[in-house]
DNA sequence: CTTAGTGCAAAACCTTTGCAACTCT
DNA sequence: AGAGTTGCAAAGGTTTTGCACTAAG
């Protein structure tokens, strides 16, 4: 995914969608925040906090927009909330989370083994799969050395 | 897992927890329907169907309860609303979940290959892994048939 | 008996929506 | 100018909670 803002624009004139402050403003605390997996409520709080008070309901309608052309993508960790994070097309491959069951601190890891995977299951249920999410849960390496002490 | 009632009377006795009448009537809903994935309001209105009425927050509770003590298993197809299923230790191997984007109809397969990539993963990231969730997005065979018609 | 469980209604939460005012292109 | 966008407040849907009452062990 390529951020800078000639392509995006592009991308949303494409769909005559506008490209305005609030959008470029959620827009940006994403590429801020690429490692974090943000919440409506977590933007809005950023955007705040940097002076540009921005409607919940704005958040919310941007986000959505946002998913729908790819540009981020929609997470669930079971926390009651949806989060997002970019959707970055240009690695290799997806990544998927490991969700630390003691903490809550959520690590990524590549996933190369899950296409093969998708390929074997595809075949043996005559599903066409587009896409899979997938979450590990356990306990890290720090809980797990507090818990030895 | 074993569903006859005295294990069960087992398992809630050695936790201090009643098994009531509303709880067995709940426990007996995923006995009768192994192979679907019930939200709480399907609970609720199966329970009525049958005579049986139990306020809706009873059936909130139970469902929280029969999770903890791993009875069922949470899960959730992003619909908005969670969904159990009873938690089949039995099995050799867990399943996970193949949804339909159009149909939203939702297809199980064994993950036997799951635990290879859990065990990898696990080295790579000095996680601790207990769990895992799997869920693969595309288009089922039927869905397929009609897009060519 | 005693403690946990139930039912109801209210509250809490996240998210969506209607609508008038506004603004990007 | 005109279509899309915003902000606000209200509504929507799911889940949780407080409390008086009831029932299991």
């Amino acid at each position: 995914m390529n951020f800078d803002l000639s392509s995006l624009r592009q991308k949303f004139k494409d769909r005559d969608y506008k490209l305005t402050p609030q959008r470029q403003f959620i827009l940006q605390v994403f590429i801020d925040n690429r490692d974090k997996h943000l919440s409506a409520e977590d933007v809005h709080n950023i955007v705040r906090q940097q002076a540009n008070d921005i409607g919940l309901a704005t958040v919310y309608r941007t986000l959505e927009l946002l998913s729908e052309l790819e540009i981020l993508q929609k997470i669930d960790f079971g926390d009651g909330r949806s989060r997002y994070e970019i959707n970055e097309t240009n690695r290799p491959h997806h990544h998927h989370h490991l969700i630390c069951l003691t903490c809550g601190r959520v690590i990524e890891f590549a996933d190369d083994l899950m296409e093969d995977l998708e390929n074997i299951i595809a075949q043996n249920s005559n599903f066409s799969i587009v896409d899979h999410q997938v979450k590990f849960y356990g306990y890290c390496q720090e809980c797990r050395k507090k818990c030895d002490d």
